[in-house]
This record gives C-alpha cells, structure tokens and sequence, in this order.
DNA sequence: GACCAGGTCCTTG
DNA sequence: CAAGGACATGGT
C-alpha cells in the first residue's frame, strides 16, 4: 500500500514538473519567509505580499526591527492579512524568541534541522506547516511543506491525507534537497489554486495518473 | 450576504 | 484524542 503511494506520489510530481517546468515561486530573506509564514494563515497571498510591503516602508520587514516595533505599528500594518492581533503578537514572540534566546538567525543557521524545528515549533503560534516553510524556504532544509493545497492535491490523486503520513512519504520518494522540496510544494500550490476546489476538484486530471 | 483564503490554539465532550 | 470555535480582513 505504501509503495503504491510512492509511485504515485512520483507520477503526480512528474506531471506537475512537465506542466510547470521551474518556477520561482518564493525568493525572499529568511527574515522575510519567517514573517511571510507567520502572515499566511487562512489569508490570500497578494495580501501578505500587501502587508510585507508596508512593513518594508516601516522599516519592518526584519526579525530584529519586529522585536523592537512599536504593536500599533505593526498591527496597522499587517492589518490586511486578517487576524491581525494575533498575528502581530505571534510576530512579537518569534521575534522575541530568535533575538534574545536563539541567538539570532545566523545562529539558528548553523543547527541541525532537527534542533532548528524543535526550536521553531517551541514558539507559541509557529505550528508544524509554519515550521516546514521556514525551514524549507528559509533557511534550505529538507523539510516537505504540507498544506491544505497539498492535502486537496493528495485527495484528488487518491493518495492518503493524513498530514503526517504525507509529509514522511514525500521526504522519502522526493531527492532530500531543499530545491526539489520548494519546487514540489510551488507546483503544488499552483495547480491546486486552478483546479481543486476547497470540496471538489475541478477539472483536475490527477486521478488519470495511476491508470 | 455567503463563502473562501497556503493555520494555530483553546475549550469541550 | 476528536471536534468545534475563535481569530479578522479582503476578494469573488
């Protein structure tokens, strides 16, 4: 059962990677991948794009800037992204914690993958999809993101949707490297935001795949 | 107005 | 532990 899970999770990302080719999907700062995952939850992208602008002409758009921001500040600025309390306090804690107990983030450069997730998911707020995006996007770990597109992807595909489940199947059918891992998710996102609906997919042809 | 958007935490049964 | 709700703004 689990093999036939790799061979499709191998067919899907084959399809994805000829339809999509290489896309360069989230280039940004590991400071600005950290704040951009905080901002994404149950929010359009362009509008955490819109909030990491004006954090940019704040002159908030660092780890360390948001350590020391004013909350009226930064919640006006990120206001956008909805949730907007909890996001700056969320904020206000990653900060918090990289500065002044992680030895900032050159520090946390240097750690294994496994102490750099334990420690980000030590965070109040930082939950196992934020934790994989910095590490996959931020700082070029190995980690695989799952997300509700991943999930919607799988279920169109037939393959499990247990998020635990997937997410070590695809760390073990993919290349361990950082680069394929973004570019999986980044086709991932791309083809589910067109074809798979939040209950039912589309026109998507995944199911195709296995016969 | 209804429904959705790249989760996470807290409270209940 | 599973399920339900809260969090909040912006777009379709």
């Amino acid at each position: 059962m689990s093999g036939s899970s790799s061979v499709k999770v191998k067919k899907v990302t084959q399809f994805l990677n000829r339809k999509y080719g290489t896309i360069v999907w989230w280039n940004a700062s590991t400071d600005e991948v950290m704040i951009g995952a905080v901002l994404t939850p149950q929010t359009r992208w362009e509008n955490v794009e819109k909030a990491l602008r004006y954090l940019r002409l704040e002159g908030l758009c660092s780890i360390a800037a948001i350590r020391d921001a004013d909350h009226a500040t930064l919640e006006n600025a990120i206001r956008c992204t909805g949730f907007f309390r909890i996001k700056s306090a969320r904020l206000k804690s990653l900060a918090t914690r990289v500065m002044d107990e992680l030895g900032g983030i050159g520090a946390m450069a240097s750690q294994s993958d496994d102490d750099l997730r334990k420690n980000l998911l030590g965070i109040h707020g930082i939950g196992e999809e934020t934790a994989d995006s910095i590490l996959c996007y931020g700082f070029s770990r190995p980690r695989f993101v799952i997300d509700a597109y991943t999930d919607r992807i799988c279920r169109c595909a037939g393959i499990t949707t247990n998020r635990h489940a997937l997410k070590s199947l695809f760390e073990k059918v993919l290349p361990h490297d950082a680069g394929v891992f973004q570019q999986v998710h980044a086709h991932i996102v791309e083809y589910a935001k067109e074809y798979c609906g939040k209950r039912r997919c589309k026109e998507c042809t995944l199911r195709t795949l296995n016969g």
